[in-house]
DNA sequence: CCCGGACGTTCCAACTGTGACATGTCGAAA
DNA sequence: TTTCGACATGTCACAGTTGGAACGTCCGGG
């Protein structure tokens, strides 16, 4: 029913927990594993706004507590409105790109601090796409993928992540004999 | 002199002020320019911010009025205190890489919508890709670069925004075989 | 002369995100 | 049996971010 009409900005923690749950039912403490793993590449959350999130998803009825178990473990699902409303995210509200690249705006800046500390700091960031590649490449390896929908997508987004890496890569060496 | 003590996250639009004016002195008003424009690939930066920025750096010390002009205008230059706490932003502070991408959230959770809807949004992605990368190519063609620092490494972002967007296009252009 | 558009700053309310703190339960191993 | 680590949630203050409204000035073209 009823979808929440605003929505200028952000939102998008609640997309990423309406996407997880419609996987399947989780509690906040399984968000938030989800948050630290799997999503750590993509969306990052923290414990507090996930909770707080959990809350007003509630309370705007687009999830409900599906179960409960000990320690006072709530397990949440989606609802039909909540179903709604990740369509509605996915296909009809134009994704707005919030440019904030903290590595990049140091090379930006690099100028100021001499050849010899520019050239460490671009080997760095080329060290750590390397890294991050490799890092990636074992979690493919790790998983046992399927050929349900999580599966592909998944798939697609660990792809990305691995292009991304390379390209960092590729890019800090070239940077580095751009600097000489 | 003293640099504040804790910053334990955030705090990046403070250094890409001080790096902009580590170049010339400028006012708010331009400091605005340059985020929408060379600045927009990197970070993001509302008016509002920017202001609020430029009382707090002049509170701290780290920059001062170096000029007035016409209609109130104010001319920020950068000071010794600036530039030491610039210095040690770009080489002693570890980056801290928030994860925030919201297409690629989307990809996450495409499987909620049907094969195709998935293939529209994933060709949207590469068409922005492709888009993207020719307004880069245009504005690199645009600037006449020099040999100073400024134009060495603005030419090192640039790259990493085009080599950026090419990847993008090209998974993209694969991620759609692979809906298929 | 007047008018619109660019120039230029200031303030604000609401929301989001962060790290820390607080609180408590359960299960297994020592 | 005690104790420790994993499980599990809730709440706080503070800082960062957003979008907008408000205000006034300069300058060139009609």
């Amino acid at each position: 029913m009823s979808r929440v009409e605003c929505q200028t900005g952000g939102m998008s923690l609640r997309h990423a927990v309406l996407g997880l749950l419609e996987e399947h039912p989780m509690s906040g403490y399984d968000l938030l594993k989800r948050f630290e793993q799997a999503m750590s590449n993509v969306w990052a959350a923290t414990q507090s706004q996930l909770y707080g999130e959990l809350g007003k998803l509630e309370a705007a009825g687009q999830i409900r507590v599906h179960a409960e178990g000990p320690r006072g473990r709530k397990e949440y699902a989606i609802t039909e409105a909540g179903q709604a409303e990740l369509r509605h995210w996915l296909v009809e509200v134009e994704p707005n790109r919030v440019t904030r690249n903290e590595s990049l705006l140091r090379v930006y800046f690099l100028g100021a601090v001499g050849p010899e500390r520019a050239r460490e700091y671009l080997e760095h960031l080329g060290e750590t796409g390397r890294r991050r590649s490799g890092r990636l490449a074992d979690l493919e390896d790790s998983i046992d993928w399927g050929d349900d929908d999580a599966s592909v997508y998944g798939r697609l987004v660990l792809e990305w992540g691995k292009r991304f890496s390379e390209m960092q890569r590729e890019w800090a060496e070239w940077a580095v004999k751009q600097v000489e």
